[in-house]
DNA sequence: CCTTTTATAGTCGTGATGACTATAAAAGGG
DNA sequence: CCCTTTTATAGTCATCACGACTATAAAAGG
């Protein structure tokens, strides 16, 4: 913030990029958009667009979020702020500075292509490669840091509607972390965290299922986790 | 990325923030500079600065901490982007969009005031309030995302030098957390973790210390915490 | 009716951790 | 020169968290 005397003052382009991620059929999916122009027309990208003058850019993301994909229910959305891409060359047309968020979406909507992007959709996050930009490298470290979340906080019920089984929460840690998770010890750890989730008064759900009706809970009031919910160590990577 | 015919493209200043802490006699201490133009002049600030046309705002980062503290050996600087800061009054002239860097330093050489700043110093970390800008905001976070990544990761042996002993270290973590930890519990727990601090060969502390010498390590090769280094839980906040 | 599927209850052993005690090795002050 | 203070290090013990596992309950579907 020192020095407006002896540097000069660069003009740079500021956008927002968001990785917004989803549950379908225990499966990550990743909302992506089809760019209409060049560089990269045809391929797809996150979600994003400039940041205007009056604006933050957590205000810009939700306002590009709800423009591009016609998602509603903007509001309600638990938006993270990730990190800012500020490579010289990330963008070939101009300097661009991208501050990239993750967002989290239980029972998402069909996207509907908005004002600026030609089509918007879900797609499983291990078919997303070859993005345009620098969007693959911000989609993994978006999915880094959701998995890293889920470990210390209580953010997994963000990918739940409102009223949830056990079950759909353990998918939600199964999905991002790409490993399975022991089901009665799942359930005892949650359950004994308070604050976590807390029961729905007197329901069980019967329709769907073909097992045994789970219980429905709903989300608590704690957003920390402690001690956390550490995920199941793969071998070898902590030297 | 979407809709360069539909949007105004609006130019920004992208500038770098930094929140550089050490430690100095067992207390949490920042490195300020005094700022010599309006705004706020003669109040102190987080040292920074504009991103150049040609740098990212990781490089800037360095380039602003030599120039303005004088600070030589930047390049072996532990340097993690904390977050981006884009509300559209946060600087009264201009619209100003600031990535902002923590860092950590070992045994803090004095600042010399550089080129920009009118003077550049260490303060303790409980006393620097009243910053420029949004820059308490800043440090505030720059605090609660280091004291996070001390329970995951092996980063609290950047604020110690080479070597060091586990009294040091220790240290770090109680002035990071504002906590006091049992000393043969975390010894316990330190060298249970492998990679962590591995002991420097045939070498004991003996000069200045008034106890019982103490043995020295050095960092290890390992970078996650597994399992974490919980800080002792403050009654009533999870909720 | 029996198998399959999912949910839930419980057991057992191990390891991590908090609280604590004990010993060792230095400095400093009478 | 002893004795207190200070810091480092070793160890104990009970509790708790957790991984692995078994058992039971309640639904659907053939």
């Amino acid at each position: 913030m020192q020095g407006y005397d002896k540097h000069t003052y660069e003009p740079f382009a500021v956008t927002v990029d968001l990785a917004v991620l989803t549950l379908r059929a225990g499966a990550l999916h990743v909302l992506l958009v089809e760019r209409g122009q060049e560089p990269y027309a045809g391929h797809w990208a996150l979600p994003g667009g400039f940041v205007q003058p009056d604006e933050s850019a957590e205000t810009a993301a939700r306002r590009e979020l709800a423009e591009e994909t016609g998602l509603a229910d903007v509001t309600g959305l638990r938006l993270e702020q990730l990190r800012t891409y500020s490579e010289p060359d990330r963008d070939p047309r101009m300097r661009v500075v991208s501050v990239a968020f993750t967002a989290l979406l239980p029972d998402p909507p069909e996207p509907h292509a908005g004002t600026d992007a030609a089509e918007a959709r879900w797609q499983p996050y291990d078919s997303a490669a070859g993005l345009a930009f620098d969007h693959d490298r911000i989609l993994a470290d978006a999915r880094d840091r959701i998995g890293a979340r889920l470990e210390y906080t209580c953010l997994a019920t963000a990918f739940c509607p409102a009223e949830f089984t056990l079950g759909e929460l353990q998918q939600v840690y199964e999905a991002v972390w790409g490993a399975s998770l022991d089901r009665p010890n799942f359930r005892r750890k949650v359950l004994a965290t308070p604050g976590f989730v807390e029961p729905v008064p007197g329901a069980a759900r019967l329709t769907g299922g073909r097992g045994k009706p789970a219980a429905l809970y709903r989300a608590g009031t704690a957003v920390a986790l402690h001690p956390p919910l550490l995920r199941p160590p793969r071998e070898g990577h902590y030297a």
